[in-house]
DNA sequence: GTCTATAAAGCGATAGAC
DNA sequence: GTCTATCGCTTTATAGAC
């Protein structure tokens, strides 16, 4: 029988998408009950710490995610190409084909990077590391494999400012199109 | 003489380097009082529209500092290749090698582009078009210099990301080299 | 152009009842 | 687990003197 009451896990991928639109700083709590309906009192139920460990639950929802997602199958796909299509895939999935930002990048470009250093430099390095160790399978040399992987999360990462920039996630799916395209 | 008192002018750029640490809804006017030396009353003197037109200030200067150095000799160097190259200069060194983000990127990605948009969309719209133009002119086919023009954008926005994501300068510069590199 | 003083609102966070 | 009420602080912005 389903739980009508809310759990911490549900709220969640809400609170995502709420620092996803005003960025960390520009989070109010007041925003947050709006969106969860949930009162003050309940939010520092489940998030006693307030609003530094609600963006701290979001981000590890978010490496749990891609983690499952998209790095497991990079590392454990009998082929490195049927890894790498899937990671394309899920990554298209996941940023809503360009309608949606990266938070951890995001997260990344001013000091709310240095509220969260650990997590943030941990998504992009498993995701660079272990894009490369997949492409290094798929034949390229040790070099190559490393540039190549920065080149595509990098481009990834740049694809969804400019979406943004221009209010047009096109932008987006065609530039990740290319990144795939150029290890065929 | 040199004046003394601090001019609209001489503001702007501290404006620029308060609004890259904190973002836009980061920023206090107190931290702008803190870093500029000038008090309220003065900053509400040079900018009576207060924390929004201090940011418009700083865009607007950003867009000439690009359409200075970047964009005019994209368009009016006699060799495209050399105007070229000197982008790939420029960009470099404008954003300190890697040390310091792109403060119109960063406005993209959250709700800080609603307040901005026209600015924001014609920054990374003119930098794509002038840049493809000059493709052009070096001999690539209008597709593939519209394209090649979005990866460079691209990559660029995303190797700033990625080089703050892992507090390394290098992850940008020798990104930079790889798309300059494959022009050749 | 800069100062002090202050207003009105919103902020994150907490207390105690239920 | 959720409610109401409230605390202490910071926020943007303004007024008026100099």
């Amino acid at each position: 029988m389903p739980r009508e009451i809310a759990e911490r896990k549900d709220i969640i991928p809400v609170l995502g998408e709420v620092f996803r639109e005003h960025g960390y700083s520009g989070t109010s709590l007041s925003e947050i009950t709006l969106r969860t309906g949930l009162g003050k009192s309940s939010l520092y139920h489940f998030f006693p710490n307030g609003k530094k460990e609600m963006a701290e639950a979001v981000l590890d929802h978010i490496t749990d995610w891609f983690e499952q997602n998209v790095f497991m199958p990079l590392r454990d796909s009998d082929d490195p190409v049927s890894g790498l299509r899937k990671m394309f895939r899920e990554v298209d999935r996941y940023f809503y084909s360009g309608k949606r930002i990266c938070l951890v990048g995001a997260f990344a470009l001013d000091d709310t990077r240095d509220h969260f250093e650990a997590r943030v430099n941990d998504y992009f390095s498993t995701w660079t590391i272990t894009l490369a160790q997949s492409l290094k399978r798929k034949g390229l040399g040790t070099r190559v494999a490393r540039d190549t992987a920065e080149d595509i999360v990098s481009g990834i990462q740049g694809a969804l400012v400019l979406a943004r920039s221009q209010d047009d996630p096109k932008v987006f799916t065609r530039t990740l199109k290319r990144l795939q395209d150029r290890l065929a």
